[in-house]
DNA sequence: CACAGGCCTGAACGGTTGTTCAGCATCTAT
DNA sequence: ATAGATGCTGAACAACCGTTCAGGCCTGTG
C-alpha cells in the first residue's frame, strides 16, 4: 500500500504539480475507491511534493512555509500540523527523495545493464525534480546526503567494475578515487547548469530534454581520449608534491 | 570590550586574506596624506571584507547584516550607511571579487606560463576566500558572474591552445566546448568539497593545504588516460541521438 | 441525535530581518 | 568659537518568518 502512495505521488509530480481542485478530486477519488488501511493521504503528500519541488528549485532557506502551503493548496499551519516543523519537513523530504532515488537507481541499473553512463544523466530524463532537490541538498549538506552519496559511490564502483570486465572501461590505479572524482565532476557540472546552458545551449536540468548533444559529446570526448600528455601529468603531480613537501617542511616544528 | 574581540577576529581573518601590497599602500597613503578625493576608508573596507568572507562561507541569504557588522567591528546601520542596501553590498562584493580574481588570474597566467592547470587549483592556494565567494556567487547566479565565467572560458581556451601547440594538450573537435565542460567539472567538483573531503581525505577549500594528492592524482589519471572505450563512446552518443530524435518526432506535430 | 475526533483554517505571537531616524562625538573650515 | 560636515550608534519600525492557539467543518460511531 505504501508503494501505491508513492506511485500516486510520482504521477502527481510528473503532471507538473498542479494543485487544482480537479487534481484534489482525482486523488480523493483514488483514495476513496480502494484502500482500506489507514489512508492519511491527500494533503500530507501534496505538501511533501510541493516542498520537494520548491526546495529543489530555489533552495531550502529561500522557500517559506506559506509558499509551500500555497502550492499544495493548503494553509501554512497545516504544514506544521502534519510535519512538526520546517526542519523536520526537510528531513522527511531528504529521506523520501533519497529512498526514491535509491529505488530508481537500482531499477535503471537493471534496465541499462552494465552501462556506466553518467549517474546524473541516468536519473535526469524521468526524475528531474528529484535531481534538482538532490543537488540543493548536496549543497546544503546533511547526514542523509552523505549516506546517499556513499551509496552512489558504491554503486558506481560496482558497475564500473562490470563494465571494466567487459572491456568498455579501462582499469584505474585507484578505482574508488576515480569513481568519486567522476561523481563529483558529474554532479558538480550539473550544479552549474546555468553556465552550462549559456555556453552549450542546453542543460539536463531545464524543461526541454533536447539539445544535450553538445554536452554529451564534450564529456564523451574527454572520457574516451586522453586530454593531456604524460609529461603534463608528471609535471602536475611533481609540482603538487613539491608544494606539499614545502608546506610540511615549514609548518610542523 | 566586545569590540576588541571582534577586531581580533577580524585581524585574524584579514591576515589570511593578504591584501595586495598595492591596495594596502593606496589605502595608507590616502589616510596619511589627506587625499582630496573622497577617503571614506577604514570601516568601509572592513565591512566589505567581512561580507566577502561570510558570504563565501555560508552563502548570501544565510548571513545577516548584524553578523557582517559584528565581524567588521561596527554596527549594522553603518553597513547600510556605506552601502545603500544589502543587495547593493552584494553587487559591490561581486564586482570586487570579480576584479580581484581577474587580476590574480592574469598574474598567475604570466607566472605559470602556458601551463593549463586547473583554473580552480590555480586560484586556490593564495585566494581561498575569493574562491569560496566565487562558488557561492556562481550558485546564486547574477550577471557579474556570467561575465566572469565567460572570461574564464576565454582565458582557458587561450592558454589551452598554447599548451596544445607545445604538445602538452591534445587537440579537440570542439575546443571551446571542451574548455567549458572542463571548467564546469572543475568548479563543480569544488562545490561538492564536503563529499570530496569525506572520500578523498582533503579538499582544496579547507584550511590545511595538504593532502590534495589523492584528488590531483585521480584528476590527472582521468585526463591523461582514456577512461572508456571508443565503442562506449559510440553507444553513448547514439543512445542520446536516438532519444533526441524520438523526442523531436513526438513533440512538434 | 449527540458527540467525539481528525483535518483544516484565520488570527495572533514572538523573534529576526533589513532599514530608517534622531542624535552623539569628532574634526575641519570659516 | 561657531557652524557644518562626517562617521557612527542605539533605538525604533515595518515586514516577514516559523510557530501556536482556539475554533469550525466534516465524518464516523454510540
Amino acid at each position: 500500500m505504501w508503494k501505491k502512495v508513492v506511485v500516486v505521488v510520482y504521477q502527481y509530480g510528473a503532471s507538473r504539480i498542479r494543485h487544482n481542485p480537479l487534481d484534489a478530486a482525482v486523488t480523493h477519488n483514488i483514495t476513496g475507491t480502494g484502500n482500506t488501511s489507514p489512508p492519511k493521504l491527500e494533503a500530507r503528500e501534496r505538501i511533501r511534493d510541493a516542498a520537494i519541488e520548491l526546495f529543489g528549485e530555489h533552495g531550502f532557506n529561500e522557500v517559506s512555509l506559506k509558499e509551500i502551503a500555497c502550492r499544495a493548496g493548503v494553509s501554512a499551519p497545516l504544514v506544521i500540523h502534519h510535519y512538526e516543523s520546517k526542519r523536520n519537513l526537510r528531513k522527511v523530504c531528504d529521506a523520501f527523495v533519497t529512498e526514491q532515488i535509491r529505488r530508481t537507481k537500482t531499477e535503471s541499473v537493471r534496465i541499462a545493464g552494465p552501462m556506466p553512463r553518467n549517474h546524473a544523466l541516468e536519473l535526469i530524463q524521468s526524475h528531474r525534480h528529484l535531481l534538482k532537490y538532490l543537488l540543493q541538498a548536496f549543497a546544503a549538506g546533511g547526514p542523509e546526503m552523505d549516506d546517499l552519496f556513499d551509496t552512489l559511490v558504491e554503486d558506481s564502483l560496482e558497475y564500473t567494475a562490470e563494465a571494466e570486465q567487459l572491456g568498455l572501461v579501462y582499469p584505474s590505479t585507484n578505482p574508488r578515487h576515480r569513481a568519486v572524482v567522476l561523481l563529483l565532476q558529474s554532479f558538480g557540472a550539473l550544479m552549474l547548469h546555468h553556465q552550462m546552458k549559456r555556453h552549450l545551449g542546453a542543460s539536463p536540468l531545464d524543461e526541454e530534454s533536447e539539445g544535450l548533444l553538445p554536452y554529451m559529446a564534450a564529456v564523451a570526448e574527454i572520457y574516451t581520449r586522453p586530454l593531456m600528455n604524460a609529461e603534463m601529468y608528471r609535471e602536475l603531480m611533481e609540482s603538487q608534491q613539491a608544494f606539499e613537501r614545502e608546506i610540511s617542511d615549514a609548518s610542523p616544528p
